[in-house]
DNA sequence: AACTATAGGTGTACGCTGTACACTTGTCAA
DNA sequence: TTGACAAGTGTACAGCGTACACCTATAGTT
């Protein structure tokens, strides 16, 4: 018969790589995801990955480029303030879809969707008219706010009102004596039944910063 | 002669370990930071640590505990926009000496310096006369913006404006064809020029959500 | 058709990490 | 003097990233 080579595994590839370790790092976190533990998903051996990628740091530089790429460009459709807000928004949601990648966004080499997102949002807000100047602090606000909303949405466990209202009940028994810090306990009593939402959380810091920034535009700028 | 026991090392102690945990941490980074490496700065075998310490996750909980204990609490003395100005920049400032903390302030088990900080805070802004949903949204969205512009501070390099230039034009040259990008070459040529300062930035966003934030306040509270 | 260069996958090995466990030593109380 | 207990030591192990030498299958050239 003729020389049939029966398992032929798909071949690996730079994207299939990068592909499955961020496949991984979602399911698994940033802490339990290894070289090894990426080469025994992918049925290969661990230095196979690195016919690949250079190392696990250019690893992690790829990882998060494509969280970069699954965010949305401000469209020149609309105007300022509206582009921004689906910005920053489906900035976030990437960041929870992939939260290993939450510290790591503005930290690694960049690459070329990071570069086209940086530029495509200076560009919107120095079309909307704010002065150069401006535009750098409107840019600097919005992404401090924006990775920093993540990093506690990640840390504190605050997702829903009932996830909310036990993770301050469980960050207040840490602590023996409660009557020391009213302040905590009024949260670990009232954030449960309030309703508390993170993505409503998000939007209303958003647009505090957003309705600040509107009051700075050039008044000589094209409308909203 | 009498029994004399030459060298005698002071002995550790939990403090001390804590305390050149940090010191060590500041100098030689997070990354490069070990148990045996804190244990060789102590002159003292890796494995004496875990008397003082049950690990290392412990022992980085009680770091951060001594990062929140440098932060200044907000004054009863001062209005509450002072007050919580005054505390931001002192985080800020917190952040800069032990920049290995900034993805950890919030993620660990949080220890006294830490309670008391969150509960001088939230007690700060309802004595202010936010009502607490309010207050909640306050809160997150002033540590949101400190904690985010940290993590850019450390992340981006720009510190100076000539670093702030060094490190736009260094990003800039990591991407071969510039001429996509013309805002970030906007960015590369302007900044070193534009006097840009780190603490300045840090202040101005936080001004404009101080600002966002008073015109929320209960009308019938205290004044300013 | 035979030869060879090359890309992709393998196996072994090294130094680093956190830390479990058993041991010794130094100090104080009874 | 004895005995307990706290503090420090030494050895060992599993897991990590990855350097290096090796094999093997395919592609191109002659």
């Amino acid at each position: 018969m003729a020389h049939q080579k029966i398992p032929t595994r798909k071949p690996l590839s730079r994207a299939r790589v990068l592909q499955a370790a961020v496949a991984l790092a979602n399911e698994a976190g940033l802490d339990a995801f290894s070289m090894r533990g990426l080469a025994q998903e992918l049925g290969v051996v661990p230095m196979a990955l690195y016919k690949h990628v250079a190392n696990k740091e250019e690893l992690l530089d790829g990882m998060v480029d494509i969280v970069f790429s699954e965010i949305e460009l401000p469209s020149g459709d609309l105007d300022w303030r509206s582009a921004m807000r689906r910005r920053a928004l489906s900035t976030h949601e990437a960041l929870k879809r992939h939260s290993w990648a939450i510290g790591m966004m503005e930290s690694r080499r960049p690459g070329p969707a990071n570069l086209r997102n940086h530029n495509a949002v200076m560009g919107c807000l120095r079309k909307a008219g704010f002065p150069f100047e401006i535009a750098i602090h409107a840019y600097s606000i919005q992404d401090a706010y924006i990775y920093g909303f993540a990093l506690q949405e990640r840390d504190t466990g605050f997702e829903t009102p009932d996830s909310a209202g036990e993770a301050a009940q469980r960050r207040a028994q840490t602590i023996g004596s409660l009557e020391n810090y009213p302040y905590l306990v009024e949260i670990a009593t009232k954030l449960p039944a309030s309703g508390y939402d993170n993505a409503v959380e998000f939007a209303w810091g958003l647009d505090l910063i957003l309705d600040g920034l509107d009051r700075l535009r050039d008044p000589g700028a094209p409308p909203a």
